[in-house]
DNA sequence: AAGACCTTTACGGCATTCCGTACAGAACTA
DNA sequence: TAGTTCTGTACGGAATGCCGTAAAGGTCTT
């Protein structure tokens, strides 16, 4: 089994239970942090001391509070640990469920196994663990691994969530538009960015503006 | 100390970590049901057999799944159980952080302490379930004790949620004001929906519809 | 190089929002 | 009761959103 395991979680509640969880597969060295930052000074130290972790489990969002992060979610954290230790094997548990969201992360950032916290997340987090450790396929829900083979929902790309972004801070599309001038952000003219606002409408079944920030809003898109 | 406590949380991991931290409080009858709809039959259950229960720790949002509960949120859950058993003492151990939310659960529940799932919530808890006990007055954080008092949150109305959500849904002023007219809500005219919608973007500060809804959906008001 | 195709942009007409003014009725005041 | 204020509603004009058409420019094929 993995020798040295990182657990970033900023709820203590749940770090203890994933520590309890880790300690019945008898991983001997567990550590935790409460935050981004820390973790990612924690998996640094652990390379120049040559003792580096094998696996790495995470949570997507984390409080912000007083202190100043530089990473502030499980995405960016996991971003910079792979560049520092490209072989750590990674785990993302957290409660988001949004089909679109798992599978860009599988996609982009290359994790080996997502979980999603749950009313049985403790086994489920278990079996993925020994899955990774064992070199097998990761196990993904049938209705994940449908939306995960989809190819539609990749369409979505950066430069929709720009633009639903700037929608959503009250932007005119004229505003936007030259916006999206000053920052080099191609096509940029009023009417493509209108042609745009609308397929985003027909592919999110929106009836206006409103709508359409509404849906995107509810699926953490924005 | 309490004798007999229930645990309504949907997340194995977070509950595993409350009966361990209600434990150590020397609670001897701990129970815990992942679903609101269990939560309600047990207490009711606990009444019959002249055995209630002292406390109750409630989560706010529990996640749908192949069930058909008929509760589905941590107010409801409360809500039911408050009209089978006033006398119960209850608190909500919820990710939720926004102030009017809680000021409204404190206002319209009645109920006894909120804490806040975090990064030392445990001890807070602890804490929390000492003062209840002890009758003592609940404690607040200073920031949300603030806005508790601040009487300007709460004139936002059910009505002006009902237009928030007419809104979101992509209906037009136009639409809502024949939506209001049928549902008997007043005022349902289109310039006074129009200058209640002003209002509302005075208040939040926002430059337009979109930007009104991408607000409060922020806040958790939609 | 010519044609088909795609993307970006421009323009125009109609719908909706945005915002100011105005007026009628209810509630409140003296 | 008469005047004042508040609230709900109506109307109108400017701005913006909404949607279709079309032109300009690029890419690809043949």
């Amino acid at each position: 089994m993995f020798n040295k395991v990182l657990v970033a979680e900023d709820l203590d509640t749940i770090s203890i239970a994933v520590v309890q969880a880790l300690e019945k597969l008898s991983i001997t060295h567990i550590h935790c942090t409460k935050y981004c930052d820390d973790a990612f000074l924690k998996i640094k130290k652990a390379i120049h001391d040559n003792e580096p972790y094998d696996l790495l489990i995470s949570d997507l969002s984390f409080k912000s509070d007083h202190r100043e992060d530089k990473l502030t979610s499980g995405e960016e954290l996991i971003e910079a640990v792979k560049k520092t230790q490209p072989d750590i094997k990674t785990i993302i548990f957290s409660i988001e469920d949004k089909s679109f969201r798992i599978k860009s992360l599988f996609n982009n950032l290359g994790i080996n196994a997502y979980v999603c916290k749950g009313r049985d997340s403790i086994e489920e987090l278990q079996t993925a663990i020994q899955r990774i450790y064992n070199n097998e396929e990761v196990k993904i829900s049938n209705e994940l691994a449908l939306t995960l083979r989809d190819k539609s929902l990749f369409e979505i790309e950066s430069y929709d969530i720009s633009l639903l972004k700037s929608l959503s801070k009250g932007l005119t599309v004229e505003e936007i538009s030259i916006e999206f001038k000053d920052s080099g952000i191609i096509p940029n003219g009023n009417s493509s960015l209108e042609k745009r606002i609308n397929k985003l409408k027909v592919y999110f079944k929106a009836n206006n503006n409103v709508h359409l920030i509404a849906i995107t809003k509810d699926l953490g898109l924005v």
